[in-house]
DNA sequence: TTAAACTCTATAGTAACTATAGAGTCAAGT
DNA sequence: ACTTGACTCTATAGTTACTATAGAGTTTAA
């Protein structure tokens, strides 16, 4: 099967499998005598494996050492479990930060509405600094 | 007042100072005889209230757009209005987004103890194709 | 006068790709 | 045999908002 068929079965885009060939995420396939990649089907899985951590937004070198770590077979698993609770903490934090986020910006929208002038824009004045409507207020 | 000063004034960082220069967010300073930027304290302003917009999460380019705005103080704020609803929408699909990531996680984490080897980790399995497991499952 | 602290420009690096250019390969149809 | 279209190849630039670094010059204080 050429690339854009592997493409395909495994989810991930061309250019992308490409990249984790560069990136030894995957190891290079047989080419064709036109130079052409040439996989087997047992190399979906591999791809598939990397597109479901990526869904999970596992980082690439996180994914390259699960990969490792599955040709150790008989090693204990802690080190995946304890990655996958750093990277759930991880998405845990950037949430409360957006969180945050998401509530400064509700604040702030009340604050203008639509038939102001630029000069007269209670967001704009919000922003400014010396406001005492500060963005950052409770 | 030395681009150091600034930076603590504004709350930016000297490089960010100099990318926003470079950038055209704010305008090339008087340079001492040594080749010093010198600020005066009106731009301390500019600064500030670029990275009250940075706090929020907003792109250098909506930034910009905000900054030209405020040149035409007497043009409707409805952009200004409009720009802060699109924004929060794009935060709330990110939440969304991170919301499912989440849960995701927090299924995936219990399949697997701390007791086993890497060729039982019910974690990997779970990110493994075929398995019927699967992480994007219910 | 020399050392510390500061500033300058230019460049590389960040993460994980996507997009593009320019060239070669392959299969089918005429 | 020839051509067309679909596919693939490599290499490179671009994405965002900076941070970090190197190597050089400036300023200040001892
Ligand atoms: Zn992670
Ligand atoms: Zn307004
Ligand atoms: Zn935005
Ligand atoms: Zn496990």
């Amino acid at each position: 099967m050429k690339i854009s068929e592997m493409s395909k079965r495994s989810g991930c885009s061309i250019q992308a499998i490409r990249y984790y060939e560069k990136e030894g995420l995957i190891t290079a396939p047989a080419r064709t005598e036109g130079n052409f990649r040439l996989y087997g089907s047992e190399e979906i899985e591999r791809l598939s494996f990397i597109n479901n951590c990526r869904a999970l937004d596992l980082s690439l070198s996180e994914i390259k050492h699960l990969l490792e770590l599955q040709s150790l077979p008989s090693t204990p698993c802690e080190t995946v479990n304890v990655m996958i609770d750093d990277h759930l903490n991880v998405i845990e934090t950037r949430l409360a930060d957006l969180q945050k986020l998401q509530s400064s910006l509700r604040k702030l929208r009340p604050r203008c509405n639509s038939k102001r002038s630029i000069d007269q824009c209670g967001i704009l004045e919000a922003l400014s600094p010396n406001s005492n409507h500060s963005v950052s207020d409770g």
